[in-house]
DNA sequence: TCTGGGGTCCTAGGACCC
DNA sequence: TCTGGGGTCCTAGGACCC
């Protein structure tokens, strides 16, 4: 059996853990540049405000209704996080960490010896109580059926007690044909359009297709989903230690035509992936940089490029890839055009040790030592202490956060302070 | 004025090999 | 008139996820 825990409205719970007064309030957490609402509390989604909402265009909206905005807050989300995974791990010893608000557990036989609601009650309180994160908690003999029992849980919370158990044939076939085709994992935008066209408008309907057709329109994937919801395991737990692929990208504040600016960008990106591989002990072969104009200004003229630069040997030295990524966004860049949004790609990923050495290009075995005594300042003394030439030295390029909350539990500066009456 | 960021997997087609 | 067969690797693009 496989259960998936997912915290509910995760980002808005971690606002609410330090500081109670915000239960039952409405409450959105914005993106990047406080750009457009990515999370919200059940209050906020009653009041019918959509993800993805650009927070300008609902600035009166926030006000009248006084809902409670908040920056996005990482440093905060990926603590707590990590405190209620740990809790997880407690239950058994075969987790994949799905995402920052969700994993999948597996309970080998657990079945025969647990009482799984009983079991999955516990789970809940115990990282209800350990964080103060309300979860909610689906199981069933596949992946796919967890995500579903999930969502049962996580819409009728009263009658289930934030956890489903998907067991019997008639659970299932009762689950599958209350949930929605759009709203079944896996399926998105366009298969959902697709398969409404074919008749297909709840899970139960999309079992009941053609082996071959699902193939042909929706590739093994979809075959596989098929699969999964007819109770037929094709999914298993992933290994998830590194990443294959690592991106830095940002959108800026304003647009910029200038090109070294968003030289300094690209390089403060490249640096941005050289920390992010070296933490994970990967080198890539490949980078790849991109930058474009303003797609939410269609009047004004639209350029948008990406290149990709072969790598000569593997590496994870910062000066290498803002060396590499400023050749290639010399190669794309063109005058005369608003920029807004750039970023760096690396990919090829392979581990550090195991690297192949070029054999005319030499790589400088200064930059491994060099990268290691930046990085081990950088945790020292505070992130971007130590920079680069290329980058900018003297501004510090600042997002807009106006409604950033504190770093609760990971700085001793803005630690929660507890006072008695 | 203002609209996020970071990932995964699969397929088709081209280039290449023997 | 008529020009093989069987592979691998890489990349771009599309679909999806949170």
């Amino acid at each position: 059996m496989f259960a998936l825990v997912d915290c509910n409205n995760f980002y808005a719970s971690c606002e609410r853990v330090f500081k109670p007064n915000l239960q039952r309030q409405p409450i959105c957490i914005l993106s990047n540049n406080d750009g457009c609402v990515i999370a919200r509390s059940n209050e906020a989604k009653a009041l019918g405000i959509p993800m993805g909402a650009p927070a300008f265009k609902f600035e009166k909206f926030f006000k009248a209704n006084n809902v409670r905005i908040f920056s996005s807050n990482y440093a905060l989300y990926g603590d707590m996080s990590a405190r209620v995974m740990n809790l997880l791990a407690e239950f058994t010893p075969e987790i994949e960490v799905y995402s920052i608000d969700e994993s999948f557990l597996k309970f080998t036989g657990f079945e025969q010896f647990f009482d799984l609601h009983l079991h999955a009650q516990k789970m809940k309180k115990r990282v209800e109580q350990g964080t103060g994160i309300p979860i909610s908690i689906g199981i069933a003999p596949t992946k796919a059926l967890a995500k579903v029992a999930n969502r049962v849980a996580k819409k009728f919370p009263e009658r289930t007690q934030g956890s489903y158990i998907i067991y019997t044939e008639e659970q299932r076939i009762k689950a599958l044909k209350w949930l929605k085709i759009e709203d079944v994992w896996g399926i998105g935008r366009q298969h959902s359009i697709r398969l409404q066209k074919q008749q297909v408008f709840t899970a139960y309907d999309f079992t009941k297709l053609n082996d071959h057709w699902v193939k042909k329109q929706m590739s093994v994937v979809g075959l596989r989903l098929k699969k999964e919801l007819e109770g037929k395991p094709t999914l298993d737990l992933e290994d998830v230690a590194n990443k294959k692929a690592i991106a830095t990208t940002r959108s800026f504040d304003r647009q910029y035509e200038d090109f070294s600016y968003i030289k300094e960008r690209v390089s403060s990106f490249a640096v941005s992936c050289g920390e992010k591989m070296r933490k994970q002990k990967s080198c890539c072969n490949l980078i790849y940089v991109f930058i474009k104009t303003n797609r939410f200004q269609q009047n004004k003229p639209q350029y948008g490029r990406g290149i990709s630069i072969q790598l000569p040997y593997p590496t994870n030295s910062s000066i290498d890839l803002m060396k590499h990524a400023i050749d290639g966004l010399k190669k794309i860049y063109k005058k005369g055009y608003a920029y807004k949004k750039a970023g760096v790609i690396v990919m090829g990923l392979v581990p550090e040790g195991r690297r192949q050495l070029a054999l005319f290009t030499e790589e400088n075995p200064k930059h491994d030592q060099l990268m290691k005594k930046i990085d081990e300042l950088n945790r020292k003394v505070g992130r971007y202490k130590i920079k680069f030439g290329a980058q900018d030295l003297s501004k510090t390029w600042k997002m807009k956060q106006e409604h950033l909350s504190q770093a609760y539990t990971t700085s001793l500066q803005q630690i929660i302070e507890v006072k008695s009456s």
